[in-house]
Order: structure tokens, then C-alpha cells, then sequence
DNA sequence: CTGGACAAGCTTTTT
DNA sequence: GCTTGTCCAG
């Protein structure tokens, strides 16, 4: 990212940023500085151009990419750039609806914005409605077909023509309709909405082709149909579309992606000029050469040959661990010698994997031997429960039309209102047509219901109005401390400290945002916080090694990484060698290699548990594709370092079987060791049996259960032996 | 209505 | 293996 270290830009760089007018394609490979064309481009046309920058629209991937782009527009031109509209496609999409939508039938300018999450609660709700089974049809497949055909532009009743289920359509169509009911727009809708806004509405599309007299693109190569759509329209105008992107690096295929989008740009964009960007200014020559000779085995690609004047750089190595563990061993001990002989810093240093779940043993070993690590994504933070609850109290206060919202919170913490009200309500509801919320009123006026349930509803419904009332005109982080109180959730938290510190965390992030936008309302947060995602809340300052998955390393870089599992079925994943999709994953090792500057370390392992069950993993075929003189093939057999041979050696002992491994745990760390199964004693609590022990010393999670007063993770400090 | 025990299901990647 | 959903006793 950061390589616009050299101060001039080179030729074919500087072409591209002083391009005159019309369409232009930077065909940017990796680390060739595609980022600093986005930026020195933007401050030419406000800076020497003295175009305004209201007239100029640049759109991004990530939040923390257009972040990154307005700072370094700024340190070029200071304050000029301020009117510039910069963000991802659903925040510019977002800004737009927010002030056009009610030109569009059934739609309300107040929406809020749902979640996968969301919409699979929505979607079930309506696929119990059509009376289709969870069992014949899987909702979160049902999900990813409508989001797929919404990204597409393609409504309820084209799909039914198609080829595809018909079932799906019922469900499309009558989750379109509860959407609008619910006032409540998809991450699609904001996409496909404004598409239709635009084709709808000649006159609005007028407004903002003369709006926008330069556009940008970042990522193009990820860019989904609606979004092409979107760029399309908008640019018929002016025509000034400056796209820049790198087929090779196209990774979001599973999300509605479409690289032809890129790989026909010269096609859509009449007299469309090109200009490749070859020369990489990251890496060294051996994982260029590396990364090169890989993505040449792809047939789908625009023709590209990266170089370097850098120096040519140690060899990548490979090593076949025995098993997941020893892998994470591996990992850790090379990543303790480069600290102590190589004297880098653990922030220079990344560990890449294909999905999620391959993070935890890497933690686990992180843990144990007190490595500072930061996890950019996994169990997202706005993926808690807590920070969901939160936030569901905040969606139903500003729309309080969001049966989903209200549905999640109605009885958290416990106030009595059980299934059997809520199932009431629902009915009563669907009935007369009207809101869950005004459901409530309704039985509590009709008096329909056992008078101890009538108590805890009109409690909790007096409670939910009086915070309505309230959030007018107060600010949002009063407004959560409020709500926090007042709803019982901060008792319900009491003794989870973890939970505790993630609300924590939305409070800061409430203030924080308070700060930088002025008067924002309660519904700007919301909006906010639904576009953020876990990466742009990644913080590279820090001195932490990264953990991270191959997507979200995209657009980052490190001195040295790691890419852990290469072994078919993990990359290329299951899922894509049944699909034909090896080229899309080859792809995403490509991303993974391109962000080294210096050294790549690739494990693998023999022996893994998948699921629970022991499997043998076949290496990947990637590694057969990688040039053999470059790289270092070892195992764990192997001698190169005796260091790794005799932590191998004990360890084997250690690992043995899982009685001996939960004694050598407990046994080790000197006095403040836990194992299942073992009785302990917590000042709250009283006496609880652990069930399970992740990490070690007195920052362990341990997960106790109490008798009578449930299971709890807790701390290890807190916690007393008995 | 609540909490706990148990079973079932599932796991790709994310704006 | 872990999380989610379901069923049952209190």
C-alpha cells in the first residue's frame, strides 16, 4: 500500500494520472502503486485542474480504503479536497437514497439497513409463512439466491422464468414485500434500489450525470453487476471514467463479482484507453517470480508480466507439518526467530489462511508462547451478540417498524416475556396487518392476554416509549448509556467481562463518531455502523502480528507472511473444485503471495481434524505449480532446525493423548493451570466445575458451569481453586 | 416462563 | 469441535 515511497511516479504512472478525457482502464498489478494513481489523480483535477471537487466521484472497496485515500489526498492538497465524494459503493449509493428514495413508491427516507443476519430471520419468517420446510430448502442458500439475482437486477418474477426454483421466487417476492414493510433495505438493496432509482427516474439520474464530471474506480476487477450498472449511468454524460484494477486479483466471484466486467471494459466503454501498470514496487524478485509463474496457469486473465528492479530475496519455504498443531508450532518458531535474528517487529509479520476456523490454533499456540497477535476479522466484532442486542435496541428506537429488531430484544435480558406472548403478538399482528410494536398497544389495550403477561409487555413497552421520546435530540452515546440502563442489559452483563468490554466498545465508537460528524442523528449512526466491517476497524500501528483470511489481506502488505493450510480442499477450497471456480481460488492465493515485500513462509500439514474428524490432506496443487527452485520443501522429519526437531520431540510427548496433554497444561503454568472437569470457586458465583479452558496464565478464558446459575466464560484471574 | 441438557447442524470468503 | 436450535423439568 504504502509504496509511493519513491517520491516521482513513473512515466506510465504519471500518463495515467494526467490522462485527459474519456475512458481509461489501469490494469494495476500488484504493488505497482495502483493506489497513489487513485490519489495523485484526484489531488491533478482539484489541484492543476481546478476541477471542484463536488464534480468528482471516487468509489472504493472498503471504508478503510477510502479512508486511507482522503488522508493522502490530503497531505497532497490539504483542504481542497473537501466535497469530494469518496466512499465504497453502498455508502455513495446510501448518501444518494438518503435523499432520493422518497421519489421512489414504498419507500421511506428513515430505512434502516439489514444484515445477512437480518435477512435470513426475515427469510425463514417468510418461508415459514409459504409453508416451505427448513429441511427442503436451506435459507441461507435461499438468501445467497436472492442476493445473487438482486445483484444481477433481476426481480421475483424473471427469476421464475428462468430456470431457476419457483419457490425461490415466492420467497423473493414475499421478502420484498416484508421488507418494505419493515422499512428496511438489504446490502443488495442499496445497490439495486439506486439502479432503479436511476432508470426509473430520468430526471434524478440527470441530476447527478451533471453532478459527477470524473469518475474513479478502485477494485473494478470486484465489481458486481448492479455496481457496472451504476458507473455506467452515471458516466454517460461526462464519460470520464477512470477504472483501475487488477484481474488477477479478482476474489469476490462468490459475491456476485464479475470479472467480465473488467476484462470487457475496452467493450462497454467505447474508445476506452489502457494503460498497464507492470513494475511492482513490493516485492522482491523470487515471489514475483513466484506469484508470476502461478497466476500464468489461469486462462482467464488480461496479459500482464510483473518485474521489479528489487533485489532477487530469499526463497519461499514450504513445510508439511505433522498436523494442525505442529503447524501452529511451526509458525510460531519461525515467527520468534525472525523477531530475534532478522530484528523485525511483530507488525511486520502476517498469517493468512483460507477460512476462519484455521485461526483458532493459531491463537491458541500464539497464547501459549505470548506472541502479541491482533485478529482482523473471524467472529467479527459486529457479529457478537451483545453488540447485535445493542444495536437491535438502537434499530427498534429509530424504526420502530423493525419486527426483526424488536423480535431479537422483546425479551433480552429475561422480562417475562416468553414465547408463547410473542407468538401472540405475531399473530395478532399479521392479522390486522400492523407492526409487531403496534401490536403491543393493541393487546395491551384489548387486554387479551393473562394479566401477568400484560405486566411485563406494558413494563416494556412503557420503557421502549420513554427511550422513542428520548432519543430525540440527545446524542447517541448518552442516548446508549441510557438504553443500556434502562433495558437491564448492563446487569445482564454484570459478570462477563468480555461482553462487558465489546459494549464498551460501541460506546467508544459512538462518541468517536459523534466527534467526527457533526449533528449526526441516530439514524446516521445506524447506517454507519452497518456499513463498517471488522477490517477497517484494523489498526496496522499496533505491534501485533496479523491474522487474517487470504480475502481480507487484499490491499495490504507485510515484510513477511505466512499462508497456512496449503492443502487441497482448504485452498482451492471444497467448494471451488466442485464448482470449476480453481481459477477464482488461485486468484486468491495470487493476493495472498503479492502482499510479501520480503519473505513467504507457506505450512501445510499431513494429519488435520476437520470437523471433528481426523483427515489426511493431500498438499495443495498450487504448491506443485510454484517454481521447485524456488522454494525450500521441508517436514516436519526434516533437520534443519534442531530448535523445531526438539520442541517437535516434546511436544509429541505433550500432545500425546488428551489425558496427559490436560495435565501437562495445568501442570505448567506455574499454579494458575486449569483443566476441565476441575472444581473451582468464583466470588460471585460460588462453586462451578470448568468445562472448558482456552488459553493459558491469568488471562485464560475459562468457561464455567455454575450449578443453577448456568455456564459462564470468565477469566482465569477471577477465579479461585478449590 | 426460564434455564439447562441434549441433538442437530454446520463451516468460504464480506460490502 | 463448536454453535445453534429444541425439548423438558422446575
Amino acid at each position: 500500500m504504502s509504496s509511493g515511497k519513491s517520491n516521482k511516479l513513473n512515466p506510465t504512472q504519471a500518463d495515467a494520472v494526467a490522462h485527459t478525457d474519456g475512458p481509461l482502464l489501469v490494469l494495476a498489478g500488484a504493488g505497482s502503486g495502483k493506489t497513489r494513481i487513485i490519489t495523485e489523480r484526484i489531488s491533478y483535477l482539484i489541484g492543476e485542474k481546478n476541477i471542484n471537487p463536488s464534480n468528482i466521484l471516487a468509489v472504493t472497496f472498503t471504508n478503510k480504503a477510502a479512508n486511507e485515500m482522503k488522508e493522502r489526498i490530503h497531505r497532497l492538497i490539504g483542504d481542497r479536497y473537501k466535497g469530494l465524494w469518496i466512499g465504497t459503493f453502498h455508502s455513495v449509493s446510501l448518501r444518494i437514497l438518503k435523499r432520493e428514495i422518497k421519489n421512489l413508491t414504498g419507500f421511506k427516507q428513515d430505512f434502516v439497513i439489514y444484515d445477512e443476519g437480518d435477512q435470513i430471520k426475515l427469510i425463514k419468517e417468510c418461508m415459514s409463512r409459504l409453508n416451505i420446510g427448513e429441511r427442503t430448502l436451506e435459507p441461507r442458500s435461499v438468501r445467497s439466491k436472492i442476493d445473487s439475482a438482486k445483484n444481477k437486477g433481476l426481480t421475483p418474477e424473471q427469476i421464475e422464468s428462468h430456470t431457476y426454483n419457483d419457490r425461490i421466487a415466492k420467497i423473493y417476492d414475499l421478502y420484498e414485500k416484508e421488507l418494505r414493510k419493515l422499512n428496511a433495505l438489504d446490502f443488495a438493496d442499496l445497490l439495486y434500489v439506486t439502479t432503479n432509482l436511476f432508470e426509473e427516474k430520468p430526471e434524478i439520474l440527470r441530476k447527478y450525470q451533471d453532478l459527477f464530471h470524473y469518475i474513479l474506480v478502485d477494485e473494478y476487477q470486484d465489481t458486481n453487476h448492479m455496481q457496472y450498472k451504476i458507473i455506467e449511468l452515471l458516466s454517460r454524460k461526462h464519460r470520464n471514467v477512470f477504472v483501475v484494477g487488477d484481474d488477477n486479483q479478482s476474489i469476490y466471484g462468490w459475491r456476485g463479482a464479475d470479472i467480465t466486467n473488467i476484462l470487457n471494459f475496452e467493450r462497454d466503454f467505447k474508445d476506452a484507453r489502457v494503460i498497464k501498470l507492470e513494475r511492482n514496487y513490493r516485492s522482491t524478485k523470487t515471489i514475483l517470480k513466484a506469484a508470476n509463474e502461478l497466476i500464468l496457469k489461469n486462462k482467464n486473465r488480461h496479459d500482464k508480466n510483473l518485474w521489479t528492479e528489487k533485489q532477487e530475496g530469499e526463497k519461499l519455504s514450504y513445510y508439511e507439518a505433522r498436523d494442525e498443531r505442529d503447524e501452529a508450532r511451526h509458525v510460531v518458531s519461525e515467527i520468534e526467530n525472525e523477531i530475534s535474528s532478522s530484528g523485525r517487529s511483530y507488525k511486520d509479520i502476517a498469517v493468512f489462511f483460507r477460512t476462519n476456523n484455521q485461526s483458532r490454533i493459531i491463537e491458541e499456540e500464539f497464547l501459549r508462547r505470548n506472541l502479541p497477535y491482533t485478529i482482523v476479522g473471524g467472529v467479527g466484532f459486529y457479529q457478537r451478540a451483545e453488540i447485535k442486542d445493542v444495536l437491535a435496541f438502537l434499530k427498534v428506537i429509530a424504526n420502530p417498524l423493525d419486527n426483526i429488531s424488536l423480535g431479537r430484544i422483546i425479551n433480552v435480558p429475561p422480562r417475562g416475556i416468553g414465547k408463547g406472548t410473542v407468538d401472540k403478538l405475531d399473530e395478532i399482528a399479521r392479522r390486522e396487518g400492523i407492526s409487531l410494536f403496534d401490536s403491543i398497544e393493541r393487546v395491551l389495550n384489548d387486554k387479551a392476554l393473562p394479566a401477568r403477561a400484560t405486566k411485563n409487555l406494558e413494563r416494556f413497552f412503557k420503557m421502549l416509549s420513554e427511550l422513542i421520546e428520548m432519543a430525540q435530540g440527545v446524542e447517541i452515546g448518552k442516548l446508549l448509556d441510557k438504553v443500556l440502563q434502562k433495558t437491564g442489559y448492563l446487569d445482564l452483563l454484570e459478570k462477563e467481562e468480555e461482553r462487558r468490554e465489546n459494549v464498551g466498545e460501541i460506546l467508544n465508537l459512538a462518541a468517536e463518531f459523534e466527534k467526527a460528524e457533526e449533528n449526526a442523528t441516530l439514524h446516521d449512526f445506524l447506517d454507519w455502523v452497518s456499513l463498517s466491517s471488522d477490517v477497517d476497524r484494523f489498526n496496522d500501528k499496533d505491534d501485533r502480528v496479523a491474522l487474517l483470511t487470504l480475502h481480507s489481506a487484499k490491499g495490504l502488505e507485510f515484510p513477511v507472511i505466512f499462508i497456512i493450510g496449503m492443502e487441497e480442499n482448504l485452498i482451492p477450497h471444497f467448494n471451488s473444485t466442485k464448482n470449476g471456480e480453481v481459477e477464482e481460488e488461485r486468484r486468491l492465493l495470487y493476493v495472498g503471495l503479492t502482499r510479501a515485500k520480503e519473505k513467504v513462509y507457506l505450512t501445510g500439514a499431513s494429519r488435520r481434524r476437520v470437523f471433528g474428524k481426523e483427515e489426511r490432506p493431500v498438499p495443495s496443487r498450487f504448491i506443485a505449480e510454484l517454481p521447485k527452485e524456488l522454494l525450500v520443501w521441508n517436514n516436519h522429519h526434516g533437520s534443519r532446525i534442531t530448535k523445531t526437531r526438539n520442541t517437535e520431540y516434546t511436544d509429541r510427548r505433550r500432545y500425546g493423548s488428551v489425558s496427559s496433554r490436560r495435565k501437562n497444561k495445568a501442570a505448567t503454568s506455574n499454579g494458575k493451570g486449569y483443566r476441565a472437569g476441575q472444581i473451582i470457586e468464583h466470588p460471585m458465583f460460588g462453586e462451578g466445575v470448568i468445562k472448558r479452558v482456552e488459553g493459558t496464565g491469568g488471562s485464560a478464558k475459562i468457561t464455567v458451569s455454575f450449578p443453577g446459575r448456568g455456564t459462564k466464560k470468565i477469566i482465569a484471574s477471577y477465579l479461585e481453586r478449590k
